[in-house]
DNA sequence: TAATAAATAGGAGCAATTACGATTAATTTA
DNA sequence: TAAATTAATCGTAATTGCTCCTATTTATTA
């Protein structure tokens, strides 16, 4: 038994697509995507969902990278891998802590702050883009 | 003696700025800023020169927030705090080292990738912005 | 001084996102 | 069920941060 859940069809494809898209999508691909199965999407729905969604707490943005914000609806605490050359994102497996509750607590005491949140992102070429494709 | 560089008096107007600000300025920062000494300064010049440097290596972005790219001329490794209420940014001093030479190459193994550089970036709430103004 | 190269101004253009009025769908109330 | 109310959506216009382009200016070289 879950907790009930309002959504409209549109809304709930759109959520559905961003659950299951493991490419940390930007609102056009989302668009793109749900265009050809509902053909009267539109953009400005994307967008206005996602913000919901994020409002929501179901999804949070990895940044904004070659101009397009990406989008993450797997909210554990991770990290993210971004290729320089395709903006490819992957996720970054924490098995390993690198940010703990220590040093959270150290951060608010020298800035005198309250943290929230935290995002680790890893620069780089993906196996892809190396001119040796051992992929 | 230092190494010679041939940058134009905008140029280096620009770059002064940007090594003197601590306020992880934005391109429009650093127009309305200099606009007054330099009123025949135009903001491509600006966003032109923010481009030279970053590829020179001199600054880097700290990403873009509240729809503006933020810079940095601190080139030391070091992390930042960012208000999500004023989007001030801060530098947290990192005496800690949060991500060491082991985390790229457990995360170069993890993800098959070549890392260049990382980000963190905490995200929270200012003394500014907090209700009880202790600052 | 003349020729060449680099930097800039100013404005047009672009692309991602947001805002808005009109319409449609869903929900509540009677 | 019907009417009234609320929420969601469409389509388009507006915004905005940024980039691009051309003419002009400034610096460098011969």
């Amino acid at each position: 038994m879950h907790a009930k859940r309002n959504f409209s069809a549109k809304r709930e494809a759109i959520y559905k697509l961003l659950v299951s898209a493991k490419n940390h999508p930007t609102a056009e691909w989302v668009y793109e995507s749900l265009k050809p199965e509902i053909p009267d999407l539109s953009l400005g729905t994307v967008y206005r969902n996602i913000s919901v969604f994020r409002e929501m707490g179901l999804i949070k943005s990895i940044g904004i990278f070659n101009g397009q914000e990406r989008f993450d609806a797997d909210m554990s605490q991770h990290s993210h891998f971004i290729c320089t050359e395709c903006f490819k994102i992957l996720d970054v497996p924490s098995g390993k802590k690198f940010v703990d509750g220590n040093i959270y607590s150290f951060v608010e005491k020298e800035c005198n702050v309250t943290i929230k949140s935290h995002n680790i992102i890893f620069y780089g070429i993906c196996c892809m883009c190396n001119n040796s494709h051992k992929c």
